[in-house]
RNA sequence: GUGCCUGUAGCUUAGUCGGUUAAAGCGUCGGGUUGUGGUUCCGAAGAUCGGGGGUUCAAGUCCCCUCAGGCACCCCA
């Protein structure tokens, strides 16, 4: 039986066509991020079971987790997600650095479950975090720094869509407003979070079915329905509207408002799966209806540092994964035409080899990047397995042009062809590739 | 974990009511006289039709099982 070729399910292989899309992808994160004076950072992909166990979501940590035994008897986990790793570093720390922290990283992360489009168990994450800023500024940069990188991809402002909530509003209204028990509030909002997957009447229907008969004749499933109808703050009960979590949302939205990020609106649906967030939190979606999950995702986490038997640090972070993204750019034809990075292909003629070794050197010592074909074949071949690598230029080295010391450059593209000494030849080939960029 | 759909050359597919040696495009390889690719022309290789079982005179085609993949749910990036 032959071995398969296939990849591990839902785990990609990078052929060469593909990394270089990868690295577009990440590169233009980290410039971005970068620009905001985020720092990178990484950690082991490996990490003790229980830092999930507290805070992260009961289906991950126990149904969508690589975990096993080490040879030493502990329980670990491959990462399904990066905060908890880096919260665990600040607080590491969390003495001896300067506030505000600004870190990325763009870890792989791997999740046990049935891929399909938009998810599989093995995906890159951009993940940004903002450590000690408490009030609302924090989420301003953030989004702002979301929407920057979407702008670097050169997507149209109206391919994505910014939606914001609070989680303390979303307590506010379900617990004091409604008047919900605690365990009635987390179905409920569990059921808010599915809510744009069924229709009305069955969201209805599971909603009685969460509610005291007392509180439905109270007209609790009328209110919370007015609720999740709000499309603006305003449209929410004046009480609701004088919470400070509300007035910090007005905030939010004023500011981003002003920084000119205009397709950005409040969702009273928005719920996120995450136990640990505890204020602002924001996904962005795409709006091509082929990709309707959300793109990324984040928000305010607190809490989180101070698990660690630390004094807590404020955070406000997100995570954006590369499938998404990769849809994203896709759906919107946004994913540029990417080349190899090698400048030159040499083509051997004949017994040249040995002659032409001080000219290849001359070329990458002037930082070209050059590959070397194989003298035992044709000259056609050659040049076919130039092109089909995207080469852009061929240089011919044979016994004439060692003789004159003057070799044949010649360009794929437009087949110009001419006959340069060594120095020229760095010049030219270093003068178009600073065109390109 | 639950449900639905799909498996035919490396890839994308055609294959009639079950009927002889399973077809095409792309790709790959070779060639169109010995120092020029991409375009073009000629040619070749490449498929136990995912695997196993069954029905039948006859199965790529029908039935069952199984494996793999996709999609949806759950959850989430």
């Amino acid at each position: 039986m032959a071995l398969s070729t296939k990849p591990y399910k839902g785990a990609r292989d990078f052929y060469p066509e593909d990394k270089r899309l990868q690295q577009y992808m990440f590169g233009t994160w980290r410039r971005v991020v970068e620009r905001f004076g985020y720092e990178e950072y990484d950690a082991p992909i490996l990490e003790h079971l229980d830092i999930y166990q507290a805070k992260t979501s009961e289906e991950i940590v126990n149904d969508q987790t690589y975990s096993f035994e080490d040879r030493g008897g502990r329980a670990v986990v491959i990462r399904p997600e990066m905060t908890p790793t880096v919260s665990r570093m600040v607080a590491a720390k969390r003495q001896e650095l300067a506030y505000p922290l600004r870190w990325y990283s763009i870890p792989n992360l791997w999740r046990y479950e049935r891929p399909q489009r938009g998810r599989l168990r093995e995906h890159w994450q951009l993940n940004v975090d903002l450590f000690g800023v408490a009030d609302c500024s924090a989420e301003v940069e953030m989004i702002s720094l979301v929407d920057a990188i979407f702008k670097e991809f050169g997507a149209p402002k109206d391919s994505y869509e910014l939606r914001v909530n609070h989680r303390a509003l979303v307590d506010y209204l379900l617990g004091e407003y409604l008047g919900l028990k605690p365990a009635a509030t987390r179905d409920i909002r569990k059921l808010i979070d599915r809510l744009h997957k069924m229709d009305r009447s069955s969201f209805i229907g599971k909603v009685d079915k969460i509610l005291t008969a007392n509180e439905r004749q109270k007209g609790a499933t009328e209110q919370l329905l007015a609720i999740l109808d709000a499309k603006k703050l305003k449209d929410l009960p004046l009480q609701a509207q004088k919470q400070p979590a509300a007035q910090e949302l007005a905030e939010l939205l004023k500011q981003l408002k002003s920084a000119g990020i205009t397709n950005v609106s409040f969702d009273g649906t928005l719920m996120r799966g995450f136990d640990y967030y505890n204020g602002i939190v924001f996904e962005v979606f795409d709006t091509d209806p082929g990709n309707n999950r959300s793109m990324l995702g984040g928000g305010r986490y607190d809490g989180l540092v101070g698990l660690f038997g630390v004094p807590p640090v404020p955070t406000v972070g997100f995570g954006w994964g590369d499938v998404t993204l990769m849809n994203f750019l896709g759906a919107h034809d946004l994913l540029p035409k990417l080349h190899t990075t090698t400048d030159v292909y040499v083509v051997l003629v004949g017994d040249s080899s040995q002659g032409a070794q001080k000219v290849i050197a001359t070329l990458r010592n002037g930082g070209l990047n050059v590959a070397v074909g194989a003298s035992n074949k044709k000259i056609g071949d050659q040049f076919k397995i130039a092109d089909k690598k995207g080469i852009e230029n061929v240089l011919i080295i044979g016994k004439n042009e060692l003789e004159k010391q003057r070799y044949t450059l010649k360009n794929l593209v437009s087949g110009q062809e001419l006959e340069l000494d060594d120095k020229a030849i760095v010049a030219s080939l270093k003068k178009a590739a600073k065109a390109k960029l």
